[in-house]
DNA sequence: CTTATAATTGAGCAGCTGTTCAAACGTTTG
DNA sequence: CAAACGTTTGAACAGCTGCTCAATTATAAG
């Protein structure tokens, strides 16, 4: 507890070090913004269906058991995020992972709560 | 375009292939909560100052320029997904990283946004 | 015991998110 | 062209989130 509280608690070193070191805000929010698209159980789903090979929209509304509309709804987050990359072969659209860092991410996580829970 | 849309759209085999290397719903669900944890600029802003080292909790209001109040609200969540661990020394109560894994996932995230937008 | 300080907690509220439902769009087929 | 199908989109609404403010707890010092 040496140099604790001068003017308002604060360790002013420590402080300052955390200040200097501290990553750009800008790319926080958008780390923040990445990890909230993956944040949500449907997406996830998707993303996790996606890893064995493309799908279309229903067939992900099928395997997830969700509406269409929900599908394509979080569809168009995973997009604009480019988490996820579709592709138009007639009236139906084809959904792929758009890289393969998205899939690591998310494997990563999935690692960590299976160590930790033992599921 | 070969096997298209019998009943109802659906590719069977492909349904079926997702189904079955589908990962358990369960552990998708406790990956999407701890990837929301992370996903809020607030919090991942004191995870970030927590890599180098431990901090109070109105050092890390003072890093990051935000009340004391709001940042405990966000240290309970840490805490309570295992992102976050306090240790008490007197009136003070400082914070580290529980371990490597969420900087880890944290460090992914931010090396994704930085070579994706040249941040 | 009283006071002061660091931290936590609960209520309340504004803003965001994820779903449904209905309508529209784009493409293929008759 | 019109009809059918897969997909997308917008509006609406319930539920969740993150902040503030005030009250409370925990520890230390007078």
């Amino acid at each position: 507890m040496e140099d604790i509280c001068e003017v308002r608690c604060i360790h002013a070193e420590s402080v300052a070090r955390a200040g200097e070191g501290r990553t750009d805000e800008r790319v926080l929010e958008e780390a923040a913004a990445l990890l909230g698209v993956l944040a949500d159980p449907t997406r996830l789903k998707i993303v996790d269906a996606l890893r064995l090979g493309e799908l279309c929209v229903c067939d992900l509304a099928a395997v997830l058991g969700m509406s269409v509309s929900a599908i394509s709804h979080q569809l168009r987050l995973l997009r604009a995020s480019r988490s996820v990359r579709g592709r138009r072969a007639g009236k139906v659209v084809f959904y792929t992972l758009h890289d393969a860092h998205v899939a690591k991410l998310v494997d990563m996580a999935i690692d960590h709560c299976r160590e930790r829970c033992g599921l």
